[in-house]
DNA sequence: GAATTATCGAGAAATATTTCTCCTTTCCGC
DNA sequence: GCGGAAAGGAGAAATATTTCTCGATAATTC
C-alpha cells in the first residue's frame, strides 16, 4: 500500500474549504453596504455557483439560515472565520527570502486570515541579517531551536526547488506540523505532516489548457457560421 | 473531421492537467540521472499517487507505453510539454506592479513553461516609466492598443483586489481571452473568457483546515494511548 | 524456447463532489 | 389570522474523478 500524503480521515471536503474565503469577500462587501441578512441565492449568483452548493458549504461551518430570510451576515462571517481558524492566528516561519519570499512577507493581509509570519530564514549568508518588511532574516542554524521554543506549527517554503526537500526535512525534524510549499517539488514527509502545495505551475497549466480549449471552441463556432 | 478535434473539445479533466507539471519535474530529474525509460509505477511512488491515476493522466497526452518497460522518458517529456503547450510560448500582459507583480516578473521559469510576460502596466503614475526586471512599466492607457496590436491572449491581474474587476473589464474590452487572477475578487466576465484564479487565500484556508484536522487526529491518538 | 514477472491498457467499480427535487418554514399582503 | 410566494433543508440523483480488476504483452531468466 502506497503511503498517502493526505490523511483521509474525517475532514471537510477540500473544494468546499477553498471556496469559503471567496464567500467571505462577498459577505464583507455586503456588510459594508449595510446589509444585515443575505441569502445563499445571492451569494451563488455573485460567485456564479449553484445555490445548493453554497448552502452545503455554509452548512459545514455549522450555521443555519432562516427560510425566506437567509443568513445573518455578521454571524455568517463569524461562523466561517471560526471554522477556518482565522480568529486565532497561527505563527509561521518562512524559509527562502527570494522574490516570492519577500512578496509573502509583504502581504499584511495574511494576518487577518489567521497567519502571522513571525520569522524568515535563508541559507545565503549575504541575506542573513538584512531586514525584509520589518523582519530580520535569520540563519538556518537558528531554525530548529526557534521552532521548538516558539511552538511553531507552520513552515513556508519559498526556496529554489532543488533545496526544497532539504528544507522540508529540516522543518519536520524541528517539529513543524504543516508545510506551505511554494515550490513544484513533491515533498516527502512522514505521515501526519500536512503539505499544501501552492506552486503556480499547476495553475498555469490549467490556464493554458483551458485557453486552448476556449480558442478551439471559438474557432469551430466561427467555421460553422 | 479528424478525431483529434473531438477529443480536444471535451476538455481534459482539470485535476489531471494540474498534476502534469509535477510529473515533468520528476521526469526531468530522471533524464538528468540518465534514465531512458520510466514506469508509471515509479512516478506514482515518487509522487505518492495511484499508478493507475498516473497512467490515465499520461494517456491524456497521447503517449503509449510498453509493458514491462514503461515510457521512454524523452518522449514522455515531449508529449506532456506539447500537450500543455509549453513548446510554443504565449505572450501575456501583467497589470499591477506591486510586490507580487514584481515577483512574477522576476520568475524566469515561466518562459520554459510557455508563458512570456512581455509588458507590465500600472495605474500609479509613480510606477509608470520605472523598469522592473528589464521591462518598462507602461501606463494603463496604452493597454488596449497594445493588446490588439500584439495579439495578446493572456492577462495577469496582480492589482489590489478593489481594482481587479475594473482591470478585468479593461482587459476583456481590449480583446484578451484568458485572465490569470491573483486577487481573491470573483471576476465577472463574458462567456468564453477563461478566468483562472491563483489567489493564495483558498490554499491557506485548505492548509488551516487540514492542519486543524491533523492536530485533532494526533491529539485523539495521544489520548487513546 | 518456455516460464516468469513487471508493466500497460481498458473498462468496471468505488468514491467524492455537485446538482436536482421535493418538502418545510417564514414572511408579507390581504 | 390566512394563503401565497420565496427561501432554506435534506436527501436523492447525477456527474466527475479516482481506484480496482483483469487480460495482454514484452523482456528476463532458466
Amino acid at each position: 500500500m502506497p503511503a498517502t500524503l493526505e490523511s483521509t480521515l474525517v475532514s471537510a471536503p477540500l473544494p468546499s474549504v477553498r471556496r469559503l474565503p471567496r464567500y467571505l469577500v462577498f459577505l464583507k462587501e455586503c456588510r459594508n453596504l449595510g446589509r444585515v441578512v443575505v441569502s445563499c441565492t445571492h451569494i451563488a449568483e455573485y460567485l456564479a455557483l449553484d445555490p445548493t452548493l453554497v448552502r452545503k458549504d455554509l452548512a459545514l461551518t455549522g450555521i443555519v439560515g432562516k427560510p425566506r430570510i437567509g443568513y445573518p451576515v455578521d454571524e455568517l462571517i463569524a461562523s466561517i472565520e471560526t471554522f477556518l481558524g482565522w480568529n486565532n492566528t497561527s505563527d509561521a516561519f518562512l524559509v527562502g527570502v527570494g522574490h516570492l519570499g519577500k512578496a509573502l512577507l509583504g502581504f499584511r493581509e495574511f494576518e487577518a486570515r489567521g497567519l502571522r509570519i513571525v520569522a524568515a530564514f535563508d541559507a545565503d549568508p549575504a541575506r542573513v541579517g538584512t531586514s525584509v518588511h520589518g523582519r530580520e532574516v535569520l540563519p538556518m542554524e537558528k531554525l530548529a531551536n526557534l521552532v521548538e521554543r516558539m511552538h511553531i506549527h507552520i513552515g513556508i517554503i519559498t526556496v529554489p526547488r532543488d533545496a526544497a526537500q532539504q528544507v522540508a526535512d529540516a522543518l519536520v525534524k524541528a517539529g513543524i506540523r504543516a508545510i506551505w510549499n511554494f515550490t513544484i517539488t513533491s515533498l516527502h514527509v512522514p505521515e501526519g505532516i500536512v503539505v499544501e502545495n501552492a506552486d503556480l505551475t499547476p495553475s498555469l497549466a490549467a490556464l493554458s489548457s483551458r485557453l486552448k480549449a476556449a480558442l478551439e471552441t471559438a474557432e469551430e463556432r466561427r467555421m460553422l457560421v
